[in-house]
RNA sequence: GGAGAAGUACCCAAGUGGUCGAAGGGGCUCCCCUGCUAAGGGAGUAGGCUUGUAAAAGGGCGCGAGGGUUCAAAUCCCUCCUUCUCCGCCA
């Protein structure tokens, strides 16, 4: 959510910062709404003074023995009038709540305007792998080496699903390990969140409205619940109509969690094997911060996802988003994306981002400045710590040998069992 | 799924229609005494929103959430959420 007096107050520098993004919009029927609200409150506060009042004398009145009748027929009409008042007041502030909701976050000033093409990479580890053999794709390598059963997982579920089988899932659980345990080295704090939030979970996160098609409902339960697209959403919302302490911030943390999503019609023939699926398992890293330390917090973020896969030893390249192509939410978004070599294309494994504090005023998040005391609005920042289902074949395809036989990373062996290499099935 | 009970400020807890922003503890802060990892005495300390100022000052909201009854609700009624106890279910 915007911070509306920064619109009433500056509509220009908002509409041009939303222009960015490509969002158009005219601001004048929220200032008018704006204008309104507060004169509806000033009206309505003013008459129910009034009643305060008569009501408080009631007790005085009826000792002295005067016409408490007369009093209750005044704060009758007071209530009349106070109802007309509240109830054009509700209107408005819905009026203004369907406006301010949908309106995307507002891009960091150093941002470029429009789409992809005007992302920046800023970063590259490694090169392309050559192979002088003729390499493999991931799918590929995964039915020889007896990693991914797709097919069963379509009698199973359904496409846009697959088991890990065996050394895959070994290797997804090595991964994920060597996610967690690198936070955990590093001061986060462990979180495994439940996985069915409630509808007012996606609307803090920004994911809702946008997004809502693309989660999936539980049918039939009331209230409202879905399953998490990412831990982001849990997150996000841990500390949800709280105040924090300015002392304890930067909290950080992460959470595992497998990520659902409906990702309805987007499914391409490109997109083989996991590189999007209903269900991928992610470690995401999250941090609540203050305004004046939010973006150190995201450079350590996305230095951080940086490390990860870096230690990995897998080639990939470091871009930041022109404003367009941030995520709904995001002022300011780093993808990270890792080379597939059957592909030819770079894939996204992590996403890093600061919400600064649109996030915080959905979920009226906020701390208090232990210098002023003031009440202010945290800053909360994401960035996944990885995601697997890119890393995974991003990992078999570079790592391919000439024998067939995929080279594990040294961080992964220790986690199974001092492994070097996988070899094809016989 | 059924039957009960409960949700009050940082924590515990009193309060069943009217000067209740809410007793009393604990905690925390400061002072005194004592003097050294004890104890005692005294004082202070309570939300958030909004209008607004240099500072002030004021008003509205507020006792799980949302409605309702009433001139007046922490207190009565309804719905929901959460927690606890008992029963049932449990791949």
């Amino acid at each position: 959510m915007l911070d509306i007096n920064l619109i009433v107050n500056n509509p220009t520098y908002v509409h041009d910062a939303l222009l960015k993004k490509g969002f158009d919009v005219d601001f004048a029927p929220l200032i008018s709404l704006y204008e309104q609200r507060k004169k509806l409150i000033a009206q309505g506060d003013e008459l129910k003074t009034q009643k305060n009042k008569l009501s408080a004398s009631v007790p005085v009145v009826k000792k002295e023995g005067g016409d408490v009748e007369a009093i209750f027929r005044q704060v009758k009409e007071l209530n009349a009038e106070i109802q007309k008042f509240d109830a054009e007041l509700a209107k408005v502030e819905e009026d203004i709540f369907a406006f301010m909701s949908p309106l995307p976050n507002m891009p960091d000033d150093d941002l470029l305007a429009g789409e992809k093409e005007n992302n920046k990479v800023i970063k590259v580890f490694g090169e392309k792998p050559t192979f002088d053999f003729a390499p493999l794709d991931h799918v590929q390598l995964c039915e020889k080496l007896g990693l991914v059963d797709y097919e069963r997982a379509a009698k199973v579920s359904g496409r846009g699903t697959w088991f890990y089988t065996d050394l895959g899932a070994r290797l997804e659980w090595a991964l994920l390990n060597y996610f967690i345990d690198t936070h955990i080295n590093d001061g986060y704090k462990f979180i495994l969140p439940p996985h069915i939030l409630n509808e007012e979970s996606g609307y803090t996160a920004g994911q809702f409205p946008k997004f809502k098609q693309d989660v999936f409902w539980l049918e039939g339960v009331e209230p409202k619940k879905f399953i998490l697209p990412t831990a982001e959403t849990a997150l996000v919302n841990y500390h949800r109509n709280e105040i924090l302490k300015e002392e304890d911030l930067p909290e950080k943390l992460f959470a595992y969690t497998p990520c659902y999503r409906c990702e309805a019609g987007s499914y391409r023939t490109e997109e083989r094997g996991m590189i999007r699926g209903f269900q991928f398992n992610k470690v995401e890293m999250f941090q609540y911060a203050t305004e004046k330390n939010s973006r150190q917090s995201f450079d350590e973020l996305v230095d951080k996802a940086c490390k990860l896969v870096e230690n990995l030893g897998l080639h990939f390249r470091l871009s930041k988003l022109a404003a367009g192509d941030c995520s709904h939410s995001m002022a300011r978004t780093y993808d990270i994306e890792v080379y597939i070599p059957s592909m030819g294309i770079y894939k996204e494994v992590s996403s890093a981002s600061n919400a600064n504090d649109y996030q915080a005023r959905r979920g009226n998040i906020r701390y208090k400045d232990s210098q002023t005391g003031k009440i202010k609005y945290c800053h909360t920042l994401n960035a996944s710590g990885l995601a697997t289902s890119r890393v995974f074949p991003a990992l078999l395809e570079q790592c391919q040998n000439a024998d067939g036989s995929v080279t594990i990373p040294h961080v992964l062996r220790k986690y199974l069992g001092g492994m070097e290499k996988i070899y094809p099935k016989k």
